[in-house]
DNA sequence: GCTTAAATGTCGCGT
DNA sequence: ACGCGACGTTTAAGC
């Protein structure tokens, strides 16, 4: 696992180190000064600073300041880079299409250049996450409701598709919303705009909506209630008993 | 701006490097061989791979591979940082609280390790916010209407803040939603929140919706006209003609 | 600290 | 390419 690296290069060595990682199809760092605008989706200029440049083989582009965990800038994968030197600048152009955003870096200094490979993308599986929840239900629904039969998931509707889509003991159609974790108002407004769209669909037949999450917000019970929602606390995950303390804030049907 | 470099580093002086750089207060960049553990909101495992970790001062942990624009794992900022050796491996520990979260990166080979000062967060101004498109109604009102008058911004309702509460020439209500950019359902699920929020508070007396984008989808369009809310056409920069070819993707009141 | 909504959100999946 | 919704979203602002 090769790494070139240059300290305090001329922008010229800085400039042929760029070059030679990009024709490799490398990762490329650096570190120094410079000047930045952006312009596309919007618009902003950094004024000089100190700051860490990452340039991905697959035309993504980073760059962090000491602070944050997003970059200050930034361009998304399957940009354009180019690398080339101008009076006593050494400038980075970042050219993304559709949208097109341009990202232009103007280097005083140069701190430090380095280009090494990176092998690719390897297993990586979530544990947590709605779909994990999804299958608790699906795999056993009572736990959402005694007698709850499932009958689609991503059922469409003209409001967009409802997560679970079922019925209860009585045959009453119930859309369910699922949330992996604690949820405001918005949940809220998706549960209920695929509720009206079902209702809108089969005039006369009412249709339940539960939205399933761990707890919800004060304000989000509330819309709940004046929309006529309920709410069925439930984790991604199976023994899920963390925060006992926190209990006074789960919010109940 | 002082840099300093080990390239293929034992893991007992990568680990020296590290603990200087925890001690200066410095950007960290470590490249080589790692295996990652994560458990916190969700939990995830990495196998042995290649990476880019970065270590901010504030707290913040990155792991980026050659792909994608974001880290493939993370700590946020605040996170406490530790590394220390064992057996055969360099371990990074990085835990936050509140919530828990660990992230654990077995190091069994460095490539390169780095630590380097960068200075503090510099002026950044962006524009093309939904701010600016705020500005732009307040300054001229009949942009959105004629006869339009602002009243309020961010004004409260049950459901949540109103971006701008006014009224139109016949004196009733309006709420107005303001998004930066082309919007789907959920926008309109948002403002019928606002609007419905505002009519439950006001029995009897009707509440206009005006939903203000550079564009709504067809399925938003539909949700906007069953929900009897209106759209106007508008983007957060004046002089804003973009894609002229779009225009038919434009939705009308 | 919790809630709420914006964001150059990013990302994956579907049409 | 666009629409749509999840995300360990992150971040800022208000309370």
């Amino acid at each position: 696992m090769p790494v070139s690296t240059l300290t305090d290069p001329t922008l010229k060595d800085a400039h042929n180190l760029i070059n030679t990682g990009f024709e490799h199809g490398e990762m490329i760092t650096l570190v120094g000064k410079c000047e930045i605008d952006y312009d596309g989706r919007a618009s902003s200029h950094l004024p000089p600073g100190e700051r860490l440049v990452i340039l991905k083989p697959d035309g993504t582009l980073l760059v962090h300041g000491n602070e944050q965990r997003k970059p200050v800038n930034w361009q998304p994968p399957g940009s354009t880079h180019s690398a080339h030197l101008s009076g006593d600048c050494l400038i980075i152009e970042s050219v993304r299409t559709s949208p097109h955003e341009e990202l232009d870096i103007m280097f005083q200094m140069v701190a430090q250049a380095s280009r090494f490979g990176l092998d690719g993308v390897s297993e990586f599986n979530l544990e947590g996450s709605e779909e994990d929840l999804r299958q608790r239900i699906l795999a056993d629904p009572d736990i959402l409701e005694t007698g709850f039969s499932a009958m689609a998931t991503e059922r469409e509707t003209s409001a967009g598709p409802i997560d679970i889509y079922g019925q209860d003991a009585d045959g009453t159609a119930i859309a369910v919303e699922l949330k992996r974790r604690r949820v405001g108002p918005d949940a809220v407004g998706q549960l209920n705009r695929y509720v009206e769209a079902l209702e809108r669909n089969r005039p006369g037949k009412s249709v339940r909506g539960i939205l399933v999450a761990p707890s919800v917000t004060e304000r989000a019970k509330q819309l709940l209630a004046s929309e006529n929602l309920e709410f069925v606390s439930l984790t991604p995950e199976q023994g899920d008993t963390s925060q006992p303390t926190d209990f006074s804030k789960d919010a109940e049907k």
